[in-house]
DNA sequence: CATTTCACCTGGTGGC
DNA sequence: TGCCACCAGGTGAAAT
């Protein structure tokens, strides 16, 4: 389900309900698949902990937690300024995770690995059925700040965008799905935004000119924004924080339309395997 | 090295 | 209704 709008949507509900919160106690399954960092140290290192903020990187959505001890923190700490986050619970959704905040009640969905009990009585649930998700926490000693890999799409220049690109030699959308050149880009995105520039996913990055470059750099961009505001796609089960669905696959031009009608041109959508993913493009308008 | 393929999982859909 | 093949928002390890 996840790729950067999807995840920053997520985050922006799940920082909404929980900044302030404090983790009473953390309850993981003990299935060996979504976790990183194992959960028994997962549990102890996440309890009594404060949510001091919620972000997206990447495809990564990051809780910086406070310092251990010290209950209530009210008194002496809470005069210091801008806390410096201690340690940080580090939540990628897979294919199919989920991050909902719930009342502690509600019933328990299959496949949950994750129950974060809080201090205002909510409860933060991670499910996932694919299990391709991953939980990772880290005590922030020294450094070690989780960062993604790659460049942010949505901030990068125009220039460094093209310099990622220039001297590769695999296709443009094999590049894009590459976390390690840029974070954040999924299938869909990938599609929708090759669409927009008009270039084909199977153009080898190197023979991209500079005008192709910055069209694909401004249509990324426009994309991801877009689909930032209508709450990302919800193809099949994605659901943000509130369990509410987005709307963007409303606007998808070629992604999952194989056979039907190029939304500029008429032309049936085309579909083929590029990087192991089911790709689609308008052979008319793509080039 | 850089690039490509495959395994890791469960569940939904559509054809027969 | 059942069975089966195929497809799905991702990514790291293995192969080329």
């Amino acid at each position: 389900m996840p790729e950067l709008p999807e995840v920053e949507t997520v985050a922006r509900g799940v920082d909404k309900h929980v900044r302030g919160d404090r983790i009473v106690h953390a309850w993981f399954s003990n299935l060996p698949q979504p976790f990183k960092t194992p959960p028994s140290q997962q549990a102890k290192g996440l309890a009594g902990r404060a949510i001091l903020a919620v972000h997206r990187t990447g495809k990564h959505i990051v809780f910086e937690l406070g310092a251990l001890g010290k209950e209530s923190g009210r008194s002496a700490t809470s005069t210091k300024k801008g806390a410096e986050p201690a340690g940080q619970w580090i939540v990628h959704l897979g294919m199919t995770g989920r991050l909902l905040v719930s009342v502690p009640d509600s019933p328990v969905a299959p496949h949950t690995h994750a129950r974060l009990e809080l201090a205002s009585g909510r409860e933060l649930r991670f499910v996932d059925p694919r299990r391709f998700g991953r939980l990772e926490f880290r005590e922030l000693g020294g450094g070690e700040a989780f960062t993604a890999p790659g460049a942010e799409p949505l901030t990068i220049g125009a220039g460094e965008f093209a310099a990622l690109f220039r001297r590769r030699h695999l296709p443009i959308k094999a590049a894009l799905l590459n976390q390690g050149i840029l974070s954040g880009v999924g299938n869909i995105y990938a599609d929708e935004s090759l669409f927009q520039a008009g270039i084909r996913p199977r153009r080898r990055t190197d023979r991209l000119t500079i005008a192709e470059l910055d069209r694909l750099h401004t249509a990324l961009r426009q994309v991801l924004n877009q689909a930032i505001r209508l709450g990302g796609s919800s193809v099949s089960d994605y659901v943000d924080a509130d369990g509410a669905r987005g709307f963007f696959q409303l606007e998808h031009c070629v992604y999952q339309r194989t056979g039907e009608p190029c939304r500029r041109c008429g032309t049936p959508v085309r579909r083929i395997e590029l990087a192991g993913r089911g790709t689609h493009y308008c052979p008319k308008c793509q080039r």
